[in-house]
DNA sequence: AGTTTAGTTCTCAAAATTAGGAACCAACAG
DNA sequence: CTGTTGGTTCCTAATTTTGAGAACTAAACT
């Protein structure tokens, strides 16, 4: 039976409330503090369950929500019937590239209040399509910022 | 009185709950669709809560938390008691940089986590430890980043 | 002083979110 | 075929969020 020190059941709720705060909910907040700070890193339905002293309920929709959010994964080994479950942490660079998409979505969609808004607002509509323009130069330069990354780190 | 096309009032609703989705709350949200979209980028209190069907307290509240994010100013014109609220769209590169700000907060958290785990997942930890770094890499790039974008385009 | 206007604050009800518990299902074990 | 285990689903209650309405404040106008 896993057991937390102080520090981690803090770090875990720090983790949670910085998730919850992009729109998460709280036991899945939690439950991605938890893989993060847990020495094991794979933990199975019942440890999560137990650990964070939640329902079995509240664990199965968490777990499901954070497997369509992209943010975990499980693995299994023969003979035993539990997931082990784990954060896609290997994979961190899909998870930035996907919350720049979003905000690239929306640049989208202002792009196309510029075409809607009147064009006596000049300076109003080029700050729009700047702030439009950016975010897909941002997105488009995220890539060779990563590999920039990869270079310069020894 | 603001009169608002069913193309405008559709793009506030998708703008709304793409803010929705950032954590604000719905009236919140809608305002911001609603400067974004409105000829006049100034609006008045009343104005806003006409155009939107609104109460006042709503109206209050939602208006005084956007100027809390940081995403709201007001003026006012002498002989007219009245403020006019309008995005601090001019500002959007602060705006981006305070997004990141957050996420960058974020990752001194995850240095903290490693501090704290176990040495016997090398690689676990060596993740999370990349993903602190990236996202400090980004902080400190960013800058850089929107000069380049000034310079590219046109 | 009395009234109108711009905006705030308080109270409360409606609606949405969250999560517990129990019943359930499917796979495997004996 | 019966029992156990791992996980899901359904129903419901508690909590939180949201926003309306009315009372209120402060400034400006008369």
């Amino acid at each position: 039976m896993i057991k937390l020190t102080e520090k981690q059941q803090a770090l875990i709720e720090r983790i949670g409330i910085f998730q919850e705060k992009t729109g998460m909910q709280p036991v899945a907040g939690r439950i991605v503090g938890l893989l993060y700070v847990s020495d094991k890193p794979e933990l199975t339905f019942d440890e999560i369950r137990e650990v964070l002293g939640i329902s079995k309920s509240a664990t199965s929709n968490a777990l499901n929500l954070l497997q369509h959010l992209n943010r975990l994964d499980y693995i299994t080994y023969s003979g035993d019937r539990r997931r082990y479950f784990r954060l896609k942490l290997d994979r961190w660079r899909e998870l930035v590239m996907q919350e720049i998409d979003s905000v690239t979505e929306f640049s989208a969609t202002l792009q196309e209040v510029v075409a809607e808004r009147t064009k006596e607002t000049p300076e109003y509509n080029r700050d729009l399509l700047d702030l439009a323009d950016f975010l897909k130069y941002l997105h488009r330069e995220l890539p060779k910022l990563m590999q920039q990354w990869e270079a310069q780190r020894k």
